[in-house]
DNA sequence: CGGACGATGCAATGCTATTGCATTGTTTCA
DNA sequence: TGAAACAATGCAATAGCATTGCATCGTCCG
């Protein structure tokens, strides 16, 4: 087969495109989370819109996870092959860098679970760390 | 003295001033972590500028603290007595009820603190737990 | 062939945060 | 007292990200 991503989507359930596997190949090539602006950089000059529905479609399948890491843009990182929309495996902590702005992924940190008080009910939790990364932090 | 809250902005070398009496006196009130939306609503009708520069003033002192829930917009909420802009005592836990869309302190779960591999400096860690709070889980 | 459906892309809009600039109000000092 | 100096306020305007509407295109299927 030409294109082994074509049997990622097929597996979650979603229609294979050209767009849909040009945006699968960035994420798969880039291991800091991107924001909708930076696939679309990334991907010469594709269409905002249509990146950005693509991304939809991907985090509703369960393909990507969203990160909310508090630079104002919502970025997004490949999910692990067990997760689902609803349930997401090894829910790991992320990290932004605020010198270089970017946001990674921290598969070694796990997210606490934590129990809370009276009626409370936890869907989901983030934990996200702010500081500088490692080649930031090294280049002074 | 007619406000007791001037002492509060007095500790945090803010100078008082008739808005931002109004802005900590609404913050104090209300238990939930706020919105720029939110105050400028509970105000009355005042000017979203003016609140925002004062919630940015409020922040810079370490009055209050700044929340990304994911709900798009930022929220605040009033720091504990010890807290200072670089370093924020006690730092918790927020909730943010997906059916309400209210986010909570949960100044009885402090965020873990956790050593990363290499060169990583953690400057901050933001714990955001969603869910349905206490309300709307009873409530169905 | 032709309808149905999904994907795409352009245009337009909404929402939040932010900056520029003029005005107001208050403090300070001669 | 009066005027300069400074901070706070408020209106107008802008920027950036996310999102929806609608028309078009392409493909699958009867």
């Amino acid at each position: 087969m030409a294109h082994p991503q074509e049997d990622t989507l097929i597996a979650r359930q979603i229609t294979p495109t050209p767009m849909r596997l040009l945006v699968l190949e960035v994420l798969q090539r880039h291991p800091a989370a991107l924001s909708l602006a930076d696939v679309e950089l990334l991907l010469g000059h594709a269409d905002r819109i249509t990146v950005h529905r693509t991304l939809k479609t991907f985090t509703e399948k369960g393909l990507v996870h969203r990160i909310e890491d508090g630079s104002g843009a919502v970025k997004f990182a490949l999910c692990e092959p067990g997760c689902t929309p609803e349930h997401h495996q090894d829910l790991h902590a992320h990290f932004f860098c605020t010198r270089c702005r970017e946001t990674s992924c921290l598969p070694t940190v796990a997210v606490p679970i934590i129990a809370l008080p009276g009626a409370y009910q936890v869907q989901e939790t983030s934990l996200v760390m702010k500081g500088l990364c490692e080649n930031c932090a090294s280049a002074g």
